[in-house]
DNA sequence: GAAACGATGTGAAATTTTTCACATCATAAG
DNA sequence: CTTATGATGTGAAAAATTTCACATCGTTTC
């Protein structure tokens, strides 16, 4: 079964309220329950697990702690990732807390600037290099996985310094799009983006991005 | 025309990379060297366009004043919104900073924590109330947009606060989902789900999130 | 003025994503 | 054991999004 992005990001998202938010003393789950949870149709949550090779059993929905281990073997398929953050700016920093320890798979092991005052400095016990030591860095921690966040106008040359250092996967946070050639994932989020979007939508209610529904009929 | 949600998160990337980050001695551009610039294709690039009731001619291009002019139309139909960042923690200070400034007809007007220290102080030039002063806050200063920073475990409950106080527009960033009635707009930008998104594609290069092309044919 | 050029605008095809609708099946009740 | 129940898995339809392909048209060249 070949998934798509959009299929991962909600598996994503299932696993997360699943492990994080649910009542712990429920074992099972109907589709339509995730599906509120989720503002997502039913038909949608079931279509999502079927790539997973796990099934639930009509009357008695989907066991919980199943449908974790197996969306664990498929999102996690190779085990650990050490992760970057570049540029640590304020929203550097913040995402640094943010998403440090939320999965475990996931290790934010070092941050770089080009500032020499946050070089060699640990912030919120993740050590801080200057930019010039990324090579060295990258190599022998091996990261391969790096957050951007660092103005528009250089994200682009930092990508690329990135890439050749042997980092294979980008979360894009610079208000611009960046190139990158084909075995690197990259994944963008564009902050300013989102909350212009979000004021569109709130003049033109009409159409409002996301519509929410709740059952299968 | 019906613009969709995404076309407008496209336009509104067109506008910040022709406003912020092309060349200012540049007049005119062509679908393909947006296309280039953004890592799609130029007939999508066309294709939205279209929307703009605006249109370029055939051997020049789009002259590119116009073009930022006729996104500015469509998108800002509704000139200035106040905007309040909820919940003052590390991601939301950076957000305050980060987004303050970025787009003049989408302001920061005020932030709100529980967290009583954090409350009438003045972070970052923002205004920070105690979260029990939402319901005045926005009424007063007619906030009509948030940029939901707190944790997933209140993330609904303050939403739904939010909402009764008047708030029409919600860019969540808890890492939860959460409901609304019709008639608001939501959008969620899940940072952990984002990240793992990378991760999974870092694994199975294959099926990269992001395939980026070049031009027409 | 006529012809060549080359980028646009767009109908139609292709692809991707979501929803519908119902056969199927495990359980519970009779 | 048999039947009723109600949630699943999924083929097929629908909807949304992207790409193709080419007629069209403004500019430039001759």
């Amino acid at each position: 079964m070949n998934i798509s992005n959009k299929v991962m990001g909600r598996l994503t998202r299932y696993r997360a309220l699943l492990t994080d938010y649910f009542p712990k003393d429920k074992t099972h789950i109907f589709s339509h329950d995730l599906a509120a949870m989720m503002g997502l149709s039913a038909s949608q949550i079931r279509r999502d697990l079927m790539c997973l090779g796990y099934f639930g059993v009509p009357r008695y929905g989907y066991e919980i702690s199943e449908l974790v281990k197996h969306i664990n073997d498929v999102l996690d398929a190779s085990k650990l990732h050490h992760v970057a953050v570049v540029g640590a700016g304020n929203l550097g920093r913040a995402l640094m807390t943010f998403l440090e320890s939320r999965r475990a798979t996931l290790k934010i092991v070092a941050a770089f600037d080009d500032d020499p005052d946050k070089a060699n400095r640990v912030i919120n016990g993740i050590p801080c290099f200057h930019i010039d030591q990324v090579e060295e860095v990258v190599k022998r921690d091996e990261i391969r996985i790096a957050i951007l966040c660092v103005p528009g106008a250089v994200a682009q040359r930092v990508a690329d310094r990135l890439m050749k250092a042997g980092v294979k996967g980008i979360l894009n946070f610079a208000p611009v799009p960046i190139r990158i050639p084909v075995g690197v994932a990259l994944e963008e989020i564009d902050l300013t983006s989102a909350l212009e979007r979000v004021a569109f939508f709130t003049n033109n209610r009409a159409n409002a991005p996301k519509e929410r529904r709740n059952a299968d009929r």
